[in-house]
RNA sequence: UGGGGUAUCGCCAAACGGUAAGGCACUGGACUCUGACUCCAGCAUCUCAAGGUUCGAAUCCUUGUACCCCAGCCA
């Protein structure tokens, strides 16, 4: 009795442990959804248009997205466009693009910042109007001095009592563009001795005769991030505003603005910890070094982890999604190990891609006992896990190539390949045994000769004996010619990634590009970004940029794991 | 030496006062027409440190320590 009643408590507990606990912004919301804060969330995405976007974005659109898809709630993309100084139509574009590749559907709500700017200068001549804004006089150096330092407090500006109609007065002709660059600001009015430097009476409107991506030449002044970003919140009716850790200091700020302004359902700010990834580069000083070095083919290097980078390298929006999911949310500072992305992206291909035989370092290996010129067709499961995939032929015949690895003359212990008198299995065809070899003058092997047991033919149900390898092939006469290349991290963190004048200590492996690969004809037509499963190598895809059909191209998404250890 | 954060296995990360989940990585072993996959087993007597409160502390209190962010008219 008493055990059963033990046994069901441990079945319960077994229950309760498969619940997903739920990272500490979704305790957030639920708590607000509780109290009848809100009634469903809106989240948004908000990228400024001045450069490509990376894992660590895909991050937030993908946090941000799911909440919504978890919540049921609407999830926006907006550029936050309040600096033109920085910002390129180019960069909206890429951005756009990425953000649906990586799965975040922001449907028909696209929105800019730029479009609100209307609503900010009002939102300026109210707090004008209330008293809580000035227009400042002093130059960015003055400014910088009157903000006092970390540890001492700074001093108010001789221009924070001018009157609320000389304010008034001042803004519009900042607007009407009657004073240069740098000349005037709007300020908020706070406190210059807030131990929070960004209290301290911080700049909220600028004068920048530049013209705007989107507004062209309409706006000389643009507000801050500061000021703008719980303004387009506010707007959107966003709930949960997510932004990273470094923000958190501008919270009061955040909070002073939506009280200010008086907002009916405040925006609340969160934030949460950046993405950092082992052994990448995201940089962007050190990226741009590296194109304009030629040491990387742009931006979108299958080495990088730019959006666009990971696209062409292979991975999957799935992959990613599940990396992101695997790696939760949190505050605390930290740094996944790129092998858990790796993880994900072989997770998702394998049920999902064909899996063919390509060799990477041919050597030719021609079964003296088989007829010449004959070619034979073998029938060959495209995914021996996913049946569904079902079959495909591969051409065999006289003369094969095999990977050079997998023959050695003098083999180590536990090395199951080729090897002068042993046996193995061609994938999806015969037994082969090793009678001999040739080589050239330098001793380098050239040619690798085996005997067939026809008995032994795949799917005959042979199994008088067994061998321990199994290795592929492709036959020599029906082979698509292809270049593959072949990529390791660009960085090895155990190695440091800087030297120590402060350069990169690059993997000079990073890249290895083999031109005379060999892969079976049933490759032809593919294009990019197909992908395939590489037997006992990895999953390769056809490069975006580089491939075409007369000379395929494939990258390297990951390799396969490997026990073996050589020696 | 101001303010704001964060410290739990090699790496992520749960646990919300009831006696340290899970994943990745790694290590054994089984299986195998991929040295893959899958499976099975192992992997924190302990939560930055030291005190304290409590029947009971990773969780509360005290005092420290380490690391990250902030002095743009960038976001």
């Amino acid at each position: 009795m008493e055990n059963k009643e033990n046994f069901e408590e441990k079945v319960n507990e077994a229950e309760e442990k498969e619940t997903v606990s739920k990272n500490f912004i979704e305790m957030i919301i639920d708590k607000d959804l509780e109290e009848g804060k809100i009634k469903s969330i809106v989240t948004r995405f908000p990228p400024e248009p001045n450069g490509y976007l990376h894992i660590g974005h895909a991050k937030s659109i993908l946090l941000n997205y799911g909440l919504t898809k978890k919540y049921g709630g609407k999830f926006n993309l907006r550029f936050d466009d309040t600096n033109p100084t920085k910002e390129k139509t180019e960069f909206v574009d890429s951005i756009i693009e990425d953000v649906k590749w990586i799965g975040g559907d922001f449907e028909d709500r696209l929105f800019f910042a730029s479009d609100y700017f209307d609503q900010m200068y009002e939102a300026a001549v109210k707090l004008i109007k209330k008293g809580k804004a000035f227009v400042c006089d002093l130059t960015a150096d003055e400014i910088r001095e009157y903000r006092g330092t970390l540890t001492e407090p700074g001093k108010n500006s001789p221009y924070r009592d001018r009157s609320i109609e000389e304010n008034l007065q001042l803004f519009e002709d900042m607007k009407a563009g009657k004073f240069a660059d740098g000349s005037r600001v709007l300020r908020a009015k706070i406190d210059m001795a807030s131990p929070n430097i960004n209290m301290r009476d911080p700049v909220i409107y600028r004068v920048a005769k530049v013209p705007h991506h989107n507004t062209g030449d309409k706006w000389c002044i643009y507000p801050m991030y500061d000021f703008a970003h719980p303004i387009e919140d506010a707007i959107e009716g966003i709930t949960h505003s997510i932004c990273t850790l470094e923000f958190e200091d501008h919270r009061p700020l955040y909070d002073w603005v939506v009280r200010e302004l008086e907002y009916e359902i405040p925006p609340k700010q969160i934030e949460f910890a950046k993405m950092y990834l082992t052994n990448v580069i995201t940089g962007k000083r050190y990226i741009k070094k590296l194109v304009e070095e030629g040491i990387v083919d742009g931006w979108d290097d299958p080495r990088l982890v730019s959006i666009s980078a990971l696209r062409r390298r292979g991975y999957t929006p799935e992959s990613i999604q599940m990396f992101m999911e695997l790696c939760g949310v949190s505050k605390s500072q930290s740094s996944v190990d790129y092998a858990m992305l790796e993880y994900c992206i072989r997770e998702d291909l394998k049920l999902k891609r064909p899996r063919i035989m390509a060799v990477l370092d041919p050597i030719k290996l021609v079964i003296t006992n088989y007829p010449e010129g004959q070619i034979e067709h073998l029938e060959a499961l495209n995914n021996q896990e996913n049946e569904a995939m079902g079959v495909r032929q591969v051409p065999f015949g006289r003369e094969l190539y095999i990977e050079r690895e997998d023959f050695m003359i003098e083999p180590p212990k536990k090395y199951f390949r080729l090897f002068p008198g042993n046996e193995v299995r061609l994938m999806n065809a015969y037994f082969v045994t090793c009678t001999g070899y040739k080589t050239d003058e330098d001793g380098n092997v050239t040619e690798v000769q085996c005997t067939y047991d026809p008995e032994t033919k795949s799917g005959s149900g042979f199994n008088a004996r067994k061998v321990k390898g199994t290795i592929h092939w492709v036959a020599a006469q029906t082979t698509v010619k292809a270049e593959v290349r072949l990529y390791e991290n660009i960085v090895d963190e155990s190695k440091g990634v800087y030297n120590e004048d402060g350069s990169l200590n690059l993997n000079p492996n990073s890249i290895t590009v083999l031109k005379e690969c060999y892969i079976e004809p049933s490759i032809a037509g593919a294009k990019a970004p197909d992908s395939f499963q590489f037997l006992r190598q990895g999953f390769f895809c056809l490069d975006s940029k580089d491939s075409t059909p007369e000379k395929p191209v494939f990258n390297r998404i990951v390799s396969l794991k490997s026990s073996y250890k050589p020696e």
